[in-house]
RNA sequence: GGUCCCGUAGCUCAGCUGGAUAGAGCACCUGCCUUCUAAGCUGGCGGUCGUUGGUUCGAAUCCAACCGGGAUCACCA
């Protein structure tokens, strides 16, 4: 179903006049419509090519049929023009001030409501290293997608997945224990999840220089990376933690302590939260039974004592689902925690993964498993699959240490947002907590639309210097027009009480593309929400905040004389600051009232 | 090697359910602050849409091959 209103109405009279002029009857789908070049006159175009066959006549003529039959018969069609096979219709003046006027106060971005739950999870990170680029692209996109779910009349249940086990956690673990010295968050003021990442790497040095020493030793160097007695030591621990014994796990639930409280001011700072975390300690061991079942019911086999899937009809390969020796595999705790939750969330009709795309045969095969066993639900799985995020240097790796640390890339950009605000030296009647307030929402927008304007799919080279900037194609350039209005509105509120009720009769060149824009919104967040794609949304924000601006520079507002086009502009502008601020909400981001 | 993704202006990206002369931002050059916030607005420069074929009235868009880049294919997570 089509949210621009526009088409809504033109497509019957289209289904009409294919009726009456050509005898054939053509689906809705049948026609779709394009903007209007601005070297033409008009609002929509039509192409008739598709149509000839149907018509039985050249473009020119089909044109011009169906131009006569929507103008006679389509009110809001004024005019229209033949250009080859392009169908140009302008679209009456009111059509356009009706709509604004109907619009009026009301939010255009919230779609009414589907009845339909849906789990979004995102983030998702490991305990034993701090949040980084990576995750913050993961998360802002699970994010902005939740709220795009929401906007388009969803429920919508955040959720993350914390890899709080295995081999990783017992690293830093052991290094704590050896050089920690029982050093604390609280003891040296460092933040929990940095301190235990900080151990990770020291593990990775320890283990390195044994695997040397063994090398010299004579210890062909395969030998020796498996033979590292700080890995065995960990192994061993990894053991003990599997075996509850009460010292490895009273050690590993301080540390992840220390991470979550890291973890979570890190997540407060950005802005998103989750209804229900889920912990790896907790859900590696669901998905057994499943596969169990699975194999009785001979959707899957068995081999050398271990459970197999064969996907090869599928294209795919065969994969294993339970070891010999009957333990699991990560594939299996993805397919039980699929199934709990959904017994969890009884009403959820979809779920989905924000998963970088190095993921994506893993969702593929997940997927196609859940199929197999029957769930009536695994259709409705998607994989919200997301590009690498490089650095003009290349790849990040975090063992060259090139990765970009959340925290710190945060307190950058708003620091960067500090240094700009000062300059301009218009923020003097400030307070100092306002000013911190505003520099924290610039610095923010700038990150996060920096990482949300580019397709999701698409790998990205994260440019340091671009990412804080707040002019062009940013963050920051859409707040400041929001601010504008937002101004300028705050001087009009003797004004509004007395309002016209009168509309103009036309409307100018400047004020009909902000107009058109607004009018084409609704349709781009559903596009948005069905290609769980926020760059679309965040792209078209830009178009109607620099059309506004436009407007805003050649065309008076406040200063116009004529009573009735200066509150039409009121009201335009208006209408562009709730689209906006609603927009910018759905990529979680937040708009100041001046700055 | 099999499978999948990506190649558009100097750089970063839109456009991709086939449609008119391929668009933005940055950078570079240029003009506009006694008028509603110049974090803004004008104008200019800049393109064999990776290459070659094919389908079509029409291809950046669909198909194939090739070139270049990346990911993935463990009884790892």
């Amino acid at each position: 179903m089509s949210q621009d209103r526009l088409h809504v109405l033109l497509i019957p009279a289209l289904q009409a006049a294919f009726q009456q002029l050509f005898d054939h009857v053509a689906t809705p789908e049948a026609f779709t419509f394009q903007a209007t070049r601005p070297e033409f006159e008009g609002d929509v175009t039509i192409n008739v090519f598709p149509f000839l066959k149907i018509s039985g006549k050249g473009p020119e003529p089909t044109a011009q049929a169906i131009g006569v039959h929507l103008q006679a018969n389509v009110e809001v069609v004024e005019r229209f023009n033949v250009v080859k096979g392009f169908l140009n219709l302008k679209i009456a003046d009111g059509y356009w001030i009706d709509f604004l006027q109907n619009t009026g106060d009301q939010d255009l971005l919230q779609l009414p409501s589907t009845g339909k739950e849906v789990m979004v999870e995102y983030a998702s990170p490991n305990t034993n290293k701090p949040l980084h680029l990576g995750h913050m692209r993961n998360i802002f996109l699970g994010h902005s997608v939740s709220r795009i779910l929401e906007a388009t009349g969803n429920k919508v249940v955040r959720v993350q997945v914390i890899n709080d086990r295995g081999i990783h956690i017992c690293k830093s673990m052991l290094a704590w224990q050896k050089y920690g010295k029982d050093e604390t968050p609280e003891s040296n003021g460092l933040k929990g999840d940095k301190l235990v990442g900080k151990y990770y790497v020291e593990f990775d040095k320890a283990m390195k220089q044994e695997v040397q020493d063994l090398i010299a030793s004579g210890t062909p160097k395969e030998e020796a990376e498996k033979q590292a007695p700080i890995l065995l030591e960990a192994q061993e621990m990894l053991r003990k933690w599997e075996g509850n014994d009460p010292d490895v796990r009273a050690l590993w639930e301080r540390m992840n302590g220390w991470v979550y409280a890291g973890f979570n001011a890190t997540y407060e700072r950005m802005g998103v939260a989750f209804d229900r975390v889920y912990h790896e300690s907790e859900t590696y061991v669901l998905g057994k039974n499943d596969v169990l079942e699975g194999l009785k019911k001979g959707v899957f086999y068995e081999k050398d004592g271990a459970v197999w899937v064969d996907n090869t009809k599928e294209g795919l390969d065969e994969k294993v689902l339970l070891r010999s020796d009957g333990t699991s595999v990560y594939m299996t705790q993805d397919i039980g925690t699929a199934i709990k939750r959904f017994e969890e969330f009884p009403g959820l009709s979809r779920l989905i993964y924000t998963v970088g795309n190095e993921q994506d045969y893993h969702f593929k095969v997940l997927f196609l498993i859940l199929k197999k066993l029957g769930f009536p639900w695994a259709n409705e799985l998607h994989h919200l699959s997301y590009g690498m995020v490089d650095l003009p240097t290349g790849k990040m790796k975090s063992r060259e240490g090139t990765v970009v640390d959340a925290d710190d890339l945060m307190e950058e950009v708003v620091q960067a947002a500090r240094t700009s605000g000062e300059q301009l030296s218009k923020l003097d009647e400030f307070s100092e907590e306002e000013k911190a307030q505003l520099f924290e929402m610039i610095g923010m927008a700038a990150v996060k639309y920096y990482l949300l304007k580019v397709d999701a799919k698409k790998r990205m080279l994260f440019d340091p210097a671009a990412s804080i900037d707040l002019q062009g194609h940013t963050g920051p350039f859409i707040q400041y027009t929001y601010a504008r209005i937002k101004s300028l509105l705050r001087r009009t509120e003797d004004l509004v009480k007395n309002a016209s009720s009168q509309v103009p009769s036309t409307v100018l060149s400047e004020e009909l593309e902000v107009i058109k824009l607004l009018h084409h919104f609704p349709a781009v967040l559903s596009g948005s929400a069905m290609a769980l794609d926020p760059s679309s949304l965040a792209n078209h924000t830009y178009e109607l905040v620099k059309a506004y601006n436009g407007f805003y520079q050649s065309v008076p507002v406040l200063k116009e004389e004529d009573p009735i086009k200066r509150d039409f502009r009121i009201g335009l502008s208006r209408a562009v600051a709730l689209a906006t601020k609603k927009a910018m909400w759905c990529l979680g981001i937040e708009v100041p009232e001046r700055m």
